[in-house]
DNA sequence: TGATTTCCTACCATTTTGGTAGTAAAATAA
DNA sequence: TTATTTTACTACCAAAATGGTAGGAAATCA
């Protein structure tokens, strides 16, 4: 019952862009790394995954970098942590394509899925200005 | 971000027996185990971490099994889940023996410890009647 | 042109998950 | 007393997920 470093990670650079949306500059994966103490190499695989759909604003070579694409109060945590970790399901039978064949009548089932409900109407709450 | 099969079979065992507290009968694991389709062996060793502090009542021998050892209210699923899988903790920053030094006053910390409690509600909020 | 930085693909050690196997101990039935 | 049943306990193991590392290609700017 854990969200891994991916989307912990996530946040984090999303934070860390957020804080700085008012300078209006590309910052660097290398200042993140050294400011956040998490290795270049492994930002870079997470921030890909992030930055599907150009969900943020990027530029490669020098004065290059990431910058969110407009107000942090646009940007959900939930939309952070699903494309860096994948759909949230807080059990496997949630899925689509777990088929154990008593879905609807069992009572397990509705309890993990209200579960699920609960943990994403709280992530779809939460937006980066209310974090910085 | 997921629930372990752990926690879904003890949930499972747990209505298994809710569903026939009246019958006050010493239920076996073999015959969960064929009714829900689990392996007895597996069945075995969740049980054994639910059954802690003597959660449940049990008895070896014929004419042996588990029973609960009071009324289906009183059986909270925050509990259930816990002894199978341990405490719940979102991330593992909210581990105390997660040290990195700055919980205080990060905001991330602040939001998984918040996530955390609305996920620890509502497994609280459930009891075993609800489910059967 | 050289330095910088994102983008992309492949690989890998460690940990967690999801079990299996075997046996001992207790309780009951025959 | 003996056989059967069932929990209780310990050890092991394959497969998948986690948490990275490594190397290079492609842009971009000074």
């Amino acid at each position: 019952m854990k969200i891994s470093t991916k989307g912990r990670y996530a946040l984090i650079i999303m934070i860390y862009l957020a804080q700085r949306y008012n300078e209006n500059r590309y910052i660097t994966l290398k200042e993140i790394s050294e400011k956040e103490g998490i290795s270049l190499k492994y930002l870079e695989k997470i921030i890909v995954s992030i930055n599907k759909d150009n969900y943020l604003l990027s530029q490669r070579g020098s004065e290059g970098g990431y910058k969110l694409a407009t107000d942090p109060k646009n940007y959900y945590v939930y939309d952070i942590i699903t494309k860096s970790e994948g759909n949230i399901a807080v059990t496997t039978c949630l899925n689509a394509s777990f088929n154990c064949g008593k879905k609807a009548k069992c009572s397990s089932y509705r309890l993990w899925n209200d579960l699920n409900g609960v943990i994403i109407d709280f992530l779809k709450s939460k937006t980066l200005d209310e974090l910085i």
